[in-house]
DNA sequence: TATTGTTATACTCTATAACTATA
DNA sequence: TATAGTTATAGAGTATAACAATA
């Protein structure tokens, strides 16, 4: 199941490491397949999409009403796009939007009792799909795994603000 | 920056494993770091979206024009979805749609040279990506991570097929 | 009958820009 | 002026269903 990339690798793309090639291939894989899992087991609890659910896993999270922007900053998204999943949230009967007592431009908004019942479904089944897929690996693998990924996320959030620098371009291999 | 579940998530979800539950998320956000980066140096190259790049990979991996319906397997899409891909690939022109020349319900898609030059340009930059952010583990660590996940990936293909069990309750804690 | 592909339709997510109300 | 939120508009991705052409 492991991804690896063909022999003639090194050559095709020089500069490049192969391993850390692979290691991203099967990270990308990896994830994918979880969370397909994860959709697969949460999808008939109420129907809902994957940014729905962490609005009302965050707003039972909080355990308060929260106002609408301070969501959008943890989903990574724009005011204009939490409105819209807002809007299918309230139609749904998931959320209320109230009025801020203190600044009239905010709302705050708040899980309905309906919701956290999702929330109490959809989170164990979440937890169950994690347990079950990673007891193919011994514990202190999956310690090691946490640590590095942890590690490579923070490289990545580096990264994040560097110029990337033009690689070394392909040498297309004659078939 | 490694993610870490609570100090009750044991209580609170009996039956669940929090190193799982750990590595799960830290398996997600890695991930999603990664193709953010990805997404970050590969957009300006030509602005296509994530399915379209794959296509054109598949293609130009496959050194022959491929019928929709393969490309769609391989992207695990609807032929429908497909249809609207290529639609957008050949209207910037990227792909050409072709007669199959022995079955006339099939169509041949065929990439196009400007499209071969994104495709060049676009490897290396990921493989760059990947180099760069594994760069941080020692090369055994690379394989551990890599072989680790091609387990958990197996171990979630067996249970794609199983009906998931109903998950212990959540012990809902008290604020 | 089964397969391949397209079209029609619909829904979600997302974004940018313009706007209102409020601070 | 700056902030919070909404609306309008647009585009992408995805899906299902109905359909035509072909095998």
């Amino acid at each position: 199941m492991t991804i690896r990339v063909h022999a003639g690798f090194g050559d095709e793309f020089p500069g490049a490491d192969a391993s850390s090639a692979e290691a991203a291939a099967n990270l990308v894989a990896a994830a994918n397949a979880f969370l397909e899992e994860v959709h697969r087991r949460r999808h008939p609890v109420a129907g809902l999409s994957h940014s729905a659910y962490q609005v009302l896993a965050i707003l039972d999270g909080a355990g308060q009403p929260l106002p609408s922007h301070v969501i959008a900053e943890r989903l990574l998204v724009t005011t204009a796009s939490m409105s819209s999943l807002l809007d299918t949230l309230e139609r749904r009967g998931f959320v209320r939007r109230l009025p801020h007592p203190e600044d009239r431009r905010k709302i705050l908004v708040e899980i309905t009792d309906p919701a956290r019942e999702v929330v109490d479904q959809v989170l164990p089944l979440v937890h169950a799909a994690a347990t079950e897929a990673f007891a193919v690996l011994e514990p202190s693998e999956r310690e090691l795994l946490t640590e590095a990924l942890g590690r490579v996320r923070a490289r990545l959030s580096d990264i994040r603000s560097e110029e990337p620098r033009a690689p070394e371009p392909r040498r297309r291999p004659v078939p």
